[in-house]
DNA sequence: GTCTATATGCAGATAGAC
DNA sequence: GTCTATCTGCATATAGAC
């Protein structure tokens, strides 16, 4: 469903598109969906944006910055390293829960086309090889100076975003699972921010 | 690619779409290339399978199985508690390694269609409700003697899975970001075994 | 800008020869 | 069983009236 009345203009369009990709990924979305939840015709489409894919790249290219600029900025700012991870975890989970069906869309597209990664990631000025050096070496000193256990940090990356990113991945079938509707589920998640928080950090404290 | 000569079967047929399904997803999946994979011909696949859809849920049946019965039975087992997360995280991992995009693959589909959740679930006599209260009795219990540090167990359930299965869900943005070949990827998922175990069990330890 | 009508192409499915 | 040829329908895209 969409508006009843007057003017559609390209953010309307957008937003139905988001809602329409998201859900049902390149392959399953339908001009036609798109259009009836913008409440207009599919030709418009046409006129506002020349095709699907054109389409497609612009909400991909949103998408991908809303998933990954984030991420890369907690990483990077200037904390101690337990206050960051706190930062990390507070933040990924803040946004996922305020956009559903972000974390799965991203990966699900990269997986259907892994060059995207490189491509948009380039596009965005996005540095995943020194974003990851500069954290080992953090968890290296960290190691050395007796604020954390030893651990390898690749592993200790996964771990974190794993925590945070995985539920809302697979999100219905953990509301199903553990029966819960959708405010119980975001209560949930508020509360994880603290218990993904301190979980990891009971991991690696010495 | 597929092989050159002689007898094409279900079997291989079934094989040549499990890999295109588990890639593509049902809506990205052609049956063309379906055919191609096998080696035959499009007609010979409505021969042997009616339709896309019937194709389809033959394997997904398939897949759910394989991703679900083996956690329900490691989470069912009648061991020791940390025991148990040990064979939970190494069960998880060595069968994820075995079968790329498994995970992917059913999550997504589940995503696109939560019913088949509750559908292929009732089909394989899976039981969440059991499974999830038995986990939390077991927490519950494990704390009160002192045995792991208090937490909510939907939340430690959560950690688990999310440690175990999230790096293979997203395996190409980590591949690509952490610069690693499929090699280097199944070393660093067999070191995961004991990694990620040894994670979880400082995090939980008093 | 927004619509209706239409063109084009492709994917799923069937008929029928061998 | 396995193929070629063909039908059908749907999804994307365009033309053109208003």
């Amino acid at each position: 469903m969409a508006k009843t009345d007057s003017k559609p203009s390209e953010e309307l369009i957008l937003n139905a598109a988001v809602k329409v990709f998201t859900r049902k990924g390149y392959s399953g979305a339908r001009m036609e969906e798109i259009a009836k939840e913008a409440g207009i015709n599919r030709a418009l489409l046409h006129y506002y944006f020349r095709d699907k894919e054109t389409m497609f790249n612009i909400i991909f290219e949103t998408k991908f910055k809303e998933f990954f600029t984030g991420i890369f900025g907690a990483f990077q700012s200037d904390v101690p390293f337990l206050e960051k991870i706190k930062s990390i975890v507070d933040h990924e989970i803040t946004v996922l829960t305020k956009h559903p069906g972000l974390a799965r869309f991203v990966i699900m597209e990269i997986a259907q086309q892994p060059d995207r990664l490189i491509q948009f990631g380039q596009k965005l000025g996005l540095n995943p090889r020194t974003m990851l050096k500069h954290f080992q070496k953090e968890v290296q000193q960290n190691v050395q100076q007796g604020e954390i256990r030893p651990i390898d940090g690749r592993q200790l990356l996964m771990n974190i975003i794993s925590i945070c990113i995985y539920p809302f991945v697979a999100k219905p079938i953990i509301k199903t699972m553990m029966q819960m509707d959708e405010n119980t589920f975001m209560d949930l998640m508020e509360k994880r921010k603290n218990d993904a928080y301190e979980f990891i950090i009971n991991a690696i404290r010495p």
